[in-house]
DNA sequence: CGCGAAGATGACGAAGTCATGACAGACGTC
DNA sequence: GACGTCTGTCATGACTTCGTCATCTTCGCG
């Protein structure tokens, strides 16, 4: 399988040459030349890894990884000419994953992004199980959600929302937590839609959707899931 | 929570100033000086990360890895003074974690650690987070709170209040303490709104909240939760 | 016993929180 | 381009929860 990776640093020469050098190790790269861009990029369609340049034109590196880690759990790999071993310290402390050095061998840093996926895929795997949350089987991969026999027709929102909160095993998830995990962290709207779509997968999967059994309102919290 | 470190180096030198270092950070620390031991004791008691030096007396530290990575998931961190991009690919690619070159800089070691271990630790921490108070299971994270089988619904309020109580062992909390606990430093209204949240609970979880026996007064200095 | 201080209790209004149905625009399909 | 579906927004109303207050009770002590 083919990953994605976000490249983030605002010299175009050293962009080229790190797109050439991780295509030729098989992986998609995507670019933002700004801390801005670079959040747009990662809410439009969330790569496998980021590479975090720390010196940004608009925005201090630092913040934008700080930024990243508050909506998403996405590895980051901060690259940068800085080797202060502050720098470092202040790198993963912001939530970086690994921090490496400029100038930098191509070998070294795929195979350091490796690592950190071999680390991270097992959790995203777990995702395309099939989950059994109460009578209800959750076809993750297959779009499908299937009660006894009957396949309950959901919308793309209403499963991606069943699909978290099956995942959380009975934990309640707020709706900021659930906006940003269905809808991206770049959503700014009002999260009551949250509300509107639990509603809507209410009518559908609940027995007595007037008063839920399985997907419980935890009030002033959020949602969960529960058998 | 603490978590423990296996130190795999040969020089007993380099055990003992990482050992200092890493001890002063709060990890608990266990050694080995070659190879054979390293296995042994990673077999005896699992750490939750293992240091590893590259040249051992009895046998190389990528084959070391190679192995425990055969037997097991445990993060390694490779310590090494060999700075070469091939042994860090070399390493990383026998299943290390990261890897990174003496002379070190303690801090920086420990930062890492905590990246790596900020990454693994979800993945274990799956299990329960239920606290258990005589007759009373309190599931922090799916914020539910049951006797037997009926489940007690408590606002969001009375929740936090109990958990906190919970969390603290038997030991008395003041007024402030709760006030700063559950509803945050910034509060300034009136203590005694402790007193109100303490009495409605007792409403919910004493079988006779006119002599409480698990949610115990202390006079003058605050509240108890007691099995 | 009698006193004062600390805590318990019940009531109330205000604010917060959700469920619900309606609607219009976006989107995709044919 | 017409249709139906999906999505996000909104207004409404019911219901909860919260913080405050006034009053009553209990406790500890002389």
């Amino acid at each position: 399988m083919t990953h994605s990776l976000l490249l983030v640093d605002d010299e175009p020469r050293i962009r080229r040459v790190l797109r050439l050098a991780l295509e030729d190790e098989g992986y998609q790269i995507a670019e933002a030349a700004n801390g801005y861009d670079a959040m747009a990029a990662l809410r439009r369609e969330p790569p496998d890894v980021v590479l975090l340049d720390l010196m940004l034109p608009d925005r201090d590196g630092f913040s934008v990884c700080r930024e990243i880690r508050r909506a998403s759990d996405v590895p980051v790999i901060m690259v940068t000419a800085r080797t202060d071993s502050h720098d470092v310290v202040a790198g993963l402390e912001a939530g970086a994953d690994d921090y490496v050095t400029k100038p930098l061998v191509a070998k070294e840093l795929s195979a350091r992004i490796r690592a950190l996926l071999r680390r991270v895929e097992p959790a995203n795997a777990r995702q395309s199980e099939v989950l059994v949350v109460g009578d209800l089987r959750i076809d993750v991969l297959g779009y499908e959600v299937t009660r006894g026999d009957t396949v309950l027709s959901l919308t793309r929102t209403e499963f991606k929302l069943l699909a978290e909160l099956a995942g959380a095993e009975g934990k309640v998830l707020s709706r900021e937590q659930l906006l940003s995990k269905v809808w991206g962290y770049g959503y700014f709207g009002d999260s009551r839609i949250v509300d509107v779509h639990i509603r809507r997968l209410r009518l559908k999967i609940e027995h007595d959707p007037a008063s839920p059994t399985h997907l419980v309102t935890a009030r002033g919290l959020g949602y969960r899931l529960v058998s």
